[in-house]
DNA sequence: TCTGGGGTCCTAGGACCC
DNA sequence: TCTGGGGTCCTAGGACCC
């Protein structure tokens, strides 16, 4: 019988990574309460990240600007510069790569490692704090690291201390350390799920551990059985570095400046974004044949329309003016406080049998079924069917 | 607490096919 | 003429995370 081999998992976390950044280029801002965030001087700018000293007076993620201002009239409010936190990021994951390529980065400041055959299983404190170090010493930037034996735990563990903290979870912790906790503190439970948790008078992580296996899995499906598991400290994921190539969608959306009801400051918008997602999609070398487009009323209600296409999208006068047809079908003419366009359903651009300019495109609208039918094969079978070239009914 | 913008995954019903 | 079961794709919406 093989025995499942026992891994080695650290979970790598920036600590309010935005910020730390800004003070890493400005040495002038550490210690001081400082906000990153997205557009300071308008209506609807609200902070992103910001610095522990800025916490310690009050400031929170998503606090409009003006509020954060309010209560911490030194707070420095600096504007993001999302290029930049992107360097810093491919920084940070060159250096982790340095101890090993089970590198999985997870979010721009966030990464899962399997360093079990670089000597995990003895010596995983000291790994971290050579990452810790290093990090800090070279890039300027603190974080805290999780060690566990797999992923949810290794994630649950960077939480327990910040920030520079190291913390190992073991499975055999968890009864003393995560049971005792609200559902809310777990990692996939939001007010939704807290909700239907307290309805089955679950109240803490060990109630959720003990309670049935039916009962959860009754009421919240999937979602219910993965909790489940996890709340028992169970998690089978592997670390994939290859997990963060394959993307899934790319989207832009924005929040007006005010509630909108002109249909022309609408449209050009939708266009502005439109452009926007071309652009991404080109740097990213990928194509999508689906088009959603997403609004959300100033009464918070969100809606979308989307429809997939035959031939692949990328130009942006094509998503523009597909977009425009989607809000069309969309918009009830009441105030718009946020509107978006996302591209899914997204293959290589390599991948594609035929270029097709945007003159022939109506034709093949039209007439041809074939990109559609092979990027079906494609799904189905894998890329190989093409080259293969056998269909079967 | 009146809330940005980038994503991922899941569900449920209908269309359509064999 | 009102009757099955299985499967995939598409669409809209919800929940969650950083």
């Amino acid at each position: 019988m093989k025995v499942a081999k026992v891994r080695v998992i650290l979970h790598v976390d920036m600590n309010s990574f935005f910020a730390s950044v800004e003070q890493a280029e400005n040495p002038k801002l550490k210690g001081k309460p400082i906000a990153v965030a997205g557009n300071p001087r308008e209506r609807r700018g609200v902070v992103v990240t910001c610095s522990y000293e800025a916490r310690a007076l009050g400031v929170y993620t998503t606090m409009n600007v003006g509020e954060a201002r309010r209560i911490a009239p030194h707070l420095v409010v600096i504007q993001t510069r999302h290029a930049l936190y992107r360097q810093y990021s491919e920084k940070i994951f060159d250096l982790l790569r340095q101890f090993t390529p089970l590198v999985e980065p997870v979010s721009i400041d966030e990464a899962y490692m399997d360093i079990t055959d670089i000597g995990g299983l003895t010596h995983a404190v000291e790994i971290a704090e050579s990452i810790q170090k290093r990090l800090l010493a070279e890039l300027d930037l603190p974080c805290s690291i999780g060690i566990a034996p797999n992923k949810f735990l290794a994630k649950t563990a960077s939480d327990l201390k910040k920030p520079l903290g190291i913390s190992i979870l073991r499975k055999r912790d968890v009864p003393q350390v995560l049971w005792p906790l609200p559902v809310i503190e777990m990692y996939g439970v939001g007010e939704s799920t807290e909700q239907k948790l307290h309805a089955l008078n679950i109240q803490t992580i060990g109630d959720l551990a003990n309670a049935s296996h039916a009962l959860i899995k009754g009421n919240l499906g999937k979602h219910g059985e993965r909790l489940h598991a996890r709340a028992n400290g169970e998690d089978t994921r592997i670390v994939d570095p290859e997990a963060a190539e394959d993307r899934k969608s790319v989207g832009s959306s924005t929040t007006l400046p005010a509630d909108e009801t002109d249909s022309n400051e609408l449209y050009r918008t939708l266009g502005k974004l439109s452009e926007k997602v071309s652009r991404r999609l080109k740097e990213l070398e990928r194509v999508g044949y689906t088009l959603t487009v997403q609004i959300k009323y100033a009464n918070w209600k969100q809606q979308s329309r989307s429809h997939t296409y035959t031939v692949p999208l990328v130009e942006s006068d094509d998503l523009t003016q597909k977009a425009d047809q989607l809000l069309q079908q969309l918009w009830n003419g009441q105030p718009v406080r946020l509107i978006g366009v996302t591209v899914s359903e997204l293959i290589e651009q390599t991948d594609i049998v035929e270029q097709l300019t945007f003159d022939t495109y109506e034709r093949y609208e039209k007439e041809n079924e074939t990109l559609r039918v092979l990027h079906q094969l494609q799904q189905k079978f894998g890329r190989d069917v093409i080259s293969k070239g056998k269909k079967e009914s």
